[in-house]
RNA sequence: GGCCCGUUCGUCUAUCGGCUAGGACGCCAGGUUUUCAUCCUGGUAAGAGGGGUUCGAUUCCCCUACGGGCUACCA
């Protein structure tokens, strides 16, 4: 087979998440629509870890975020663990290229040094809040701060020297149009004297995001640059970073954000919480103790799902898809802009859909881990009975309630169902159960016997499954009632039946 | 406050100027299941408001309202 590979057409895109924390569904959802869009192609989906700020930055985040991405199948195909032609790929590790980058742009006249203090800063911006202006740090302003710009060179050279306190700024151009474009919205003018003189270099010398970020993408190939909403403003400022550096800008492509359900802000930990849904994948062991969908019995490929109906739509199919059938029909181009409320109900529907879909063993798997009685029970049998419940389940965790009258004699009965069993001859419907378990070996024909029993001493049919059926489950609920008897066997219908008319009831 | 983005059933969305506005989730009703759920069938429900442009606007433009985002030496 001969593969031919166009190497200026392929795509690459990345997924570049602070690891400040768990990762969350909208993060999650930004990285599967750059994934979908690179693999549809061919192309790759590259992992770049942006811990420039070490402040922030929390412990096992990283492989929190590598483990939630793995979960939904997502595997980069260049990231910190597996180093492609670009690496490293962790920002804290690049740090001499970030310092050989900006003196370019400290030597071009793009970026100059400030030596104001945050303090300072923030006095400034305080002042301008009671004058009910907004302060900005560009051509009007930066004059009179402490500045490459506004002070002598000698002055410059000495502060350099001796102070370590110093932050590099770009220089943004007064009154200059530019005219941004984005793969989803369109063009937009922004006007350049709206901008900030943005940090570039921190006083700790780290870089900041805008820095890091234009460098990065262009070193690592970046095609397109797909990503929250929440970036949108700066995207005039990135413009101006690759025209200051004189490089090939990439596609944009900026991505509607996930609302809370009522719409109101974005999807957060909180609301989560209030609400009693998760927003993260899969559970967070740090100082909070944090559920994830997987644990609330979501599987993957359903959150895959309908993550990407959110802001997407498939043309034609309103049906469960694999994230490879996404891959097939993902188009960028007809993601909207405007924000999607999260909607658990819709979430479950499509879990539902794939727990049909999904094979009984990988459902075992998944039940056991959630289930401590599930782990007891006989991997085989409990294969069998999840075939037969499957059907009825929203999520994993439903399961094994769905099936537990299966392994285990109930614990009580539900009152409304004893309210319609109790009728005159119950208890003859009762014991004769018992007989028909001494009398027969034969469970296959179970009911079928005990209904020509009762058509002789004038039950109904209903009356007798309805008995029938409390006995064994517990109340009026679950699957077919010859099913359950061939499946528990008639030693445990008899032990039942014994219980409950030991009930006296 | 300033700047940016957005606005179609309750929710997610389709519509590339011709609309009796389509689908999905939810909800409601009926059927199947001698239970419950699944499943099937049907129903409910929408173009934020006001101006333009046009023979014709949900679709294009403007204004207002509302919502969201950004406004850090965080990303």
């Amino acid at each position: 087979m001969i593969k031919i590979i166009f190497i200026n057409t392929l795509r690459r895109v990345r997924f570049a998440p602070s690891p400040t924390g768990p990762l969350h569904i909208g993060g999650l959802r930004t990285a599967l629509f750059n994934y979908l869009f690179a693999k549809k192609t061919g192309g790759s989906f590259i992992l770049r870890i942006e811990d420039t700020d070490r402040k922030r930055e929390v412990a096992g985040a990283e492989k929190y975020i590598v483990d939630a991405l793995n979960w939904c199948g997502i595997f980069p195909d260049e990231s910190p663990g597996t180093e492609g032609a670009f690496g490293p790929y962790r920002q804290s590790e690049r740090n001499h290229i970030y310092s050989k980058e900006i003196r370019r742009l400290v030597e071009s006249g793009h970026a100059y040094y400030a030596f104001d203090s945050e303090e300072e800063l923030a006095s400034c911006r305080k002042e301008c809040e009671k004058r009910g202006e907004t302060f900005i740090y560009n051509y009007e302003s930066r004059l009179a701060l402490k500045n490459s710009l506004s002070m002598s060179k000698g002055e410059v050279a000495g502060l350099l020297k001796k102070s370590k306190g110093h932050v590099i700024r770009f220089l943004v151009p007064k009154n200059k149009n530019i005219k941004t474009v984005d793969v989803i919205r369109g063009e937009s003018n922004i006007n350049s004297s709206l901008l900030d003189d943005k940090v570039l270099m921190k006083a700790d010398g780290t870089p900041t995001y805008h820095f890091a970020n234009v460098v990065d993408d262009h070193l690592m190939k970046i095609t397109h640059v797909i990503r929250g909403e929440e970036w949108l403003p700066s995207l005039a400022l990135h413009f101006l970073l690759y025209d200051a550096f004189g490089w090939k800008r990439p596609s944009f492509a900026h991505l509607p954000l996930i609302l809370n359900p009522n719409g109101k802000g974005k999807l957060s930990k909180r609301s989560g919480e209030k609400g009693g849904f998760p927003v993260f994948p899969i559970g967070w062991e740090g100082e909070t103790k944090l559920t994830g969908f997987k644990e609330y019995g979501i599987l993957p490929a359903g959150l895959v799902n309908y993550l990407a109906t959110i802001g997407w739509s498939p043309k034609e199919s309103s049906e469960a898809l694999s994230l490879a059938e996404l891959v097939e029909m993902f188009q960028l181009k007809s993601v909207v802009s405007a924000g999607a409320n999260f909607d658990l109900e819709k979430l479950k529907w499509y879990n539902h859909k794939h727990i049909q879909e999904a094979s009984n063993e990988f459902l075992v798997d998944k039940i056991q881990a959630l289930d401590i009685s599930a782990q007891k029970t006989e991997r085989k049998q409990l294969a069998e009975a999840t075939g037969m419940v499957k059907e009825r389940a929203n999520t994993v965790s439903e399961l094994w309630g769905l099936m537990e009258y299966l392994f285990l004699d109930p614990k009580g009965y539900d009152e409304k169902s004893l309210k319609k069993i109790k009728k005159d001859g119950l208890d003859k419907i009762c014991s004769e159960i018992i007989s028909l378990c001494e009398n027969t070996n034969d469970p296959g024909g179970f009911i079928d016997s005990l209904k020509i029993w009762g058509e002789k001493n004038g039950f109904g049919a209903g009356q007798i499954m309805m008995t029938a059926r409390t006995i064994l489950v517990g109340g009026l609920k679950g699957i077919d009632l010859q099913k359950i008897i061939s499946f528990v066997g008639l030693e445990v219908v008899s032990k039942r039946a014994v219980t409950f008319s030991e009930m006296n009831i």
